[in-house]
DNA sequence: TAGGGTATAAACATCA
DNA sequence: CTGATGTTTATACCCT
């Protein structure tokens, strides 16, 4: 019957998203032995998709990565996960990348106090020669110096270049020639904080006075402004050799030419779309030689050239500095729970850096149905087929059989928020037990439904059409949906004309968390920055988006359907607590219509379920989740006249 | 260790 | 009588 019902049912996923939110919390393992390993994986698994952003950006900023340049459309958020999950590496193949890239920007620090050093004697230099009067001879031992610092950069760059080509050698990076699916432009665009463009525009304007006339001030400013908080003595230069291709340093533009356009001649980093650029530029122009005539032109080595750079630098130091700390912090991790793992476990378990969050619903649906009976798989979810040879950990756990979840990692292991988005997906198709509460999934389900109520039959439908898992089992979990309708107060059982439908009581759950946050906009934020299971996605991912201006719910709003519907999610869970803040007397239960004859049978005084306390923005407080409010359920009957004729 | 929360199982009642 | 729907109890496990 059931598999019938839901093979034939129509799907609604326009109200599903919120689901997710509201029963994060329940989130957990369902193992029924304690499992560092999925802690593991979650959160390092994130860190390391930290770093790889970080590298992705890196390069992006410092690297001119031709194709990217091509695809100036803005990217999706799906294809940032994408670009996130594609790759998936042993922690042994990431700490040797991690060792390379450290290597390679110590190399590139290196370089840097070289040019800095350069710069300043430069600077000094072009002072003299404004006081001094210009002289020839000095005139050309500036140009030598600058020819100087072209090939160091050339050097650098090719070291960056190199490093590139070997991470996509080993698969870490996914920046194919001609593969329009990772237009990572526009992610570098987006990634340049708003002060930065602001400082663009200065330079643009102002940057004669300021770099003729303080040979250190100037640079210093610059660090200040865009660089909040990163070391300011960093005042190196990266200077693009494409800038001097304004005749002097001409010989040098080939070779970095046949560098990174070898393959597309007429792909350049700073062309793309027919617009330059170059920061702050964005000239239109029509075909590449025109381009390379504005470049000549307009993008010459000067003064501005070289402020520009100069914050272009920063923003790539900016990275880097934020690229090592998250590699830092991967490596204290992993090293940390490497050592852990392993130590009560009996098997050593192998890292299972490919958490949930890489779930993909391709898998399941590849064969939902080939798919082990495995109702005992709770987060350790079944792995997409893309994983390879990755290491899982389903850890022994689908073969105990339907036995009773725990959901031991409930307030531990977040799931994080890239989970939230896939589960709807993957839950619907992927036969893994999710991990939510009957009671959490009860109140969802009836919450989406227009009417906010529903038949116990239609809460079953619910159920089997949204989660796989339901599939099977009909016995035991209807059982236990009845159970939780029965128990927790806050559903609430009326009778209308068809017969009994269930609500949801949200006036409970404001009883049972009156610390709750009122319709704050900015809640928003805090649910994410303070929400346990949002945490991971706040220290890493969103730490490296958001503080690259990568506006997480903008982005998400773009049409990534997975972030997409975090972020309405988000929004729906505001306006049902905005909703149901001011509605203690409008929608306590909210589909209740008018014409309904309401005779609640069984008024349930207490909610109960901790559960559902993380009614609409919960999130937070749900986060303290504290177990007492589940006092005084009264289980005695109370004789209300019981008209379920 | 106790208490609370949840899942599971099952007995029982009611009703169409 | 049977199946669906509800209620309640018992038990086990996990977490705080």
């Amino acid at each position: 019957m059931f598999q019938c019902v839901f093979s034939s049912s129509v799907l609604q996923p326009h109200r599903t998203s919120c689901l997710f939110k509201h029963l994060f919390y329940h989130s957990a393992t369902p193992a029924s032995q304690k499992q560092p390993e999925p802690i593991y994986s979650k959160k390092t698994e994130i860190q390391r998709q930290t770093v790889r952003a970080l590298s992705v950006k890196l390069f992006i900023f410092s690297v001119p990565v031709s194709v990217a340049m091509m695809t100036p459309q803005v990217i999706t958020p799906q294809q940032m996960q994408q670009i996130l999950q594609q790759q998936v590496l042993s922690p042994q193949q990431l700490q040797v990348l991690l060792q390379q890239q450290q290597a390679l920007m110590l190399q590139q620090q290196q370089l840097q106090e070289f040019y800095k050093k350069q710069q300043e004697q430069l600077q000094l230099q072009l002072l003299q020669q404004q006081h001094a009067g210009k002289q020839p001879k000095e005139q050309q031992q500036v140009a030598t110096q600058q020819l100087a610092f072209q090939q160091q950069l050339l050097q650098m760059q090719q070291l960056q270049q190199q490093h590139l080509l070997s991470l996509q050698r080993q698969g870490l990076l996914t920046i194919q020639p001609g593969q329009p699916a990772l237009p990572l432009q526009p992610l570098a665009q987006g990634m340049i904080p708003t002060e930065l463009q602001q400082l663009w525009k200065e330079v643009t304007s102002a940057h004669t006075t300021e770099e003729t006339t303080g040979n250190n001030h100037s640079s210093l400013d610059l660090t200040t402004t865009c660089v909040s908080s990163s070391a300011p003595s960093k005042t190196s230069l990266i200077m693009n050799p494409h800038a001097s291709t304004n005749g002097q340093l001409s010989a040098h533009t080939p070779k970095r030419e046949s560098l990174s356009h070898e393959e597309h001649p007429h792909s350049h980093p700073l062309y793309g779309h027919g617009v330059c650029k170059w920061p702050g530029c964005e000239a239109v122009c029509e075909d590449f030689q025109s381009f390379l005539k504005h470049l000549n032109s307009e993008h010459a080595l000067d003064d501005r050239s070289t402020a520009q750079c100069r914050v272009q630098m920063q923003v790539v130091q900016q990275l880097e500095l934020q690229l090592a700390k998250d590699k830092e912090r991967l490596q204290a991790m992993m090293t940390h729970l490497h050592v852990k793992s392993t130590e009560p476990k009996t098997a050593p378990q192998p890292l299972n850096l490919v958490s949930s969050v890489t779930l993909s619903k391709s898998a399941s649906e590849a064969s939902p149905q080939s798919l082990p009976h495995t109702p005992t798989t709770p987060t350790a979810p079944i792995t997409p087929v893309t994983q390879g040879p990755s290491v899982i950990t389903t850890t022994s756990m689908h073969t105990v059989g339907p036995i009773r979840r725990r959901y031991s990692d409930k307030y531990n292991v977040p799931i994080s928020s890239a989970d939230i988005a896939q589960n709807q997906e993957f839950y619907k198709n992927a036969e893994v037990r999710p991990p939510f509460t009957y009671a959490s999934l009860i109140r969802q389900a009836i919450l989406e439904s227009p009417e906010k109520q529903l038949t116990l039959n239609e809460i079953y439908n619910w159920f089997t059409r949204m989660f796989a898992y339901f599939r099977r089992n009909a016995a035991t979990w209807k059982n236990a949906v009845r159970h939780n309708l029965s128990l927790h107060k806050c559903f609430v059982r009326v009778e209308n004309v068809k017969g009994a439908v269930w609500t949801v009581d949200e006036v409970e759950f404001q009883k049972r968390r009156p610390q709750k946050i009122s319709g704050n906009p900015s809640l928003i934020k805090n649910m994410q920055s303070s929400h346990a299971y949002c945490a991971p996605l706040n220290a890493a991912l969103q730490a490296s988006m958001a503080e690259n201006s990568i506006p997480l719910y903008t982005t998400a709003s773009m049409g990534n359907p997975t972030l997409g519907n975090l972020a309405s999610a988000i929004r729906e869970e505001l306006n049902g607590a905005m909703e149901h803040t001011n509605s203690n007397e409008s929608d306590s239960s909210p589909g209740r219509s008018p014409m309904q004859a309401v005779h609640p049978v069984h008024v349930k005084e207490e909610p109960l379920d901790p559960e559902e306390a993380e009614g609409p923005l919960s999130l937070v407080t749900t986060a303290n989740h504290s177990p007492d409010f589940d006092h005084d359920r009264d289980y005695e009957d109370e004789p209300v006249n019981e008209d379920m004729e």
